[in-house]
DNA sequence: GTCTATACTCTGATAGAC
DNA sequence: GTCTATCAGAGTATAGAC
């Protein structure tokens, strides 16, 4: 049986953990760091999960989770510009509403992906090739330009995510004080609905 | 004095430091990966290099000496569409042709950029207000459409760094025998072309 | 210049009192 | 459930022989 206090002790540690480690990614991540901005003791934290591995990979999980619901969305039966332009937006506002986990999912790839091999190689591999098949009968009938729809999905997510992973660097050029998200949505806009125009 | 036997080791530890930095982060890399890779013990390395951080640091000195060329290149003389398009591609050239460097930054940027904060601030920040001025005057002079001059910046370090900083991915789902680069190149010359039309 | 041995610190994880 | 104390291993760096 689960208590309240276990729960929202629990939530505390992960919220936390995804602090650090998209910051510092895993190996750069430390037990102390976490049960500080947790406000707990280190031992405390090993209460509630196996190890430090444990807690990452969960968060991991949860992220592979929704990470591709915004691709799942694109309708073959839809407008094809409409379709792309939504699935683009969708996935900026997971940048700027999710960007810790952006950044952990980042940090992942950058390493090499070794903890989500088996996810990228199997679920999101058949999604891409099924979505991309969409696109390219799209492009065939002459809806869309006739892009490559494969480097169209990668510069969506080069775009979108962007925003999440190299917010520090933006930050510093534009001024803290500028919002990167306003002007992004409208410029991505201006390139997507030019580049598809058939 | 230097003999040439100082030379060609410091470059083997500096080959190796990239290779392990880039794909581990900083706290992630150990001093045994990179004596390994460069063919040496441990304690010789550090005969070479004061630490593991000034191994790092000079890493990361030499790239930003190289990384704003690209930027410097624009001619605000040239024609404004073909300026644009040569910078993409030679920052997509610099993604194919030193992927290891573009991970270095990623990972500087992803935990902060903590070590090369005083260098976006100043260097980095002035240069691209004074590109920015560039573009937004063509722009305004109706020579190419009317986008965001920073967002246009930034669209090409997020479409040209994905190649190499997601490189893991892209190969998990294209087929690692599938080279992204050439693909990418025409991909992102028709992004361009049509997001500058006037 | 290069190695073996080792000092010392940090960190993940456990023991055990309360 | 939570804490203090502590262990065991890894990792940076140094000492000193050759």
């Amino acid at each position: 049986m689960t208590t309240r206090i276990q729960r929202t002790n629990r939530k505390r540690i992960l919220d936390a953990a995804l602090e650090v480690f998209s910051a510092h990614g895993f190996r750069g991540a430390t037990l102390d760091q976490i049960a500080e901005a947790a406000g707990l003791s280190k031992p405390n934290l090993l209460y509630y999960f196996d190890s430090k591995d444990a807690i990452h990979r969960l968060l991991l999980t949860r992220l592979l989770d929704t990470w591709l619901d915004p691709l799942r969305m694109i309708d073959p039966m839809g407008d094809p510009q409409t379709e792309i332009l939504a699935y683009m937006r969708r996935k900026l506002q997971m940048s700027q509403q999710y960007p810790r986990e952006s950044r952990l999912f980042a940090n992942e790839i950058l390493q090499g992906a070794p903890r989500i091999e088996g996810f990228i190689s199997t679920e999101l591999r058949v999604l891409v090739d099924e979505k991309a098949k969409v696109i390219a009968g799209w492009a065939q009938a002459g809806r869309i330009a006739p892009v490559d729809p494969y480097h169209l999905i990668f510069s969506v997510w080069a775009l979108t995510q962007h925003y999440a992973d190299f917010a520090a660097q933006i930050g510093m050029i534009r001024g803290a004080e500028h919002d990167p998200f306003t002007g992004a949505d409208a410029f991505l806009h201006h390139v997507y609905a030019r580049m598809l125009a058939p």
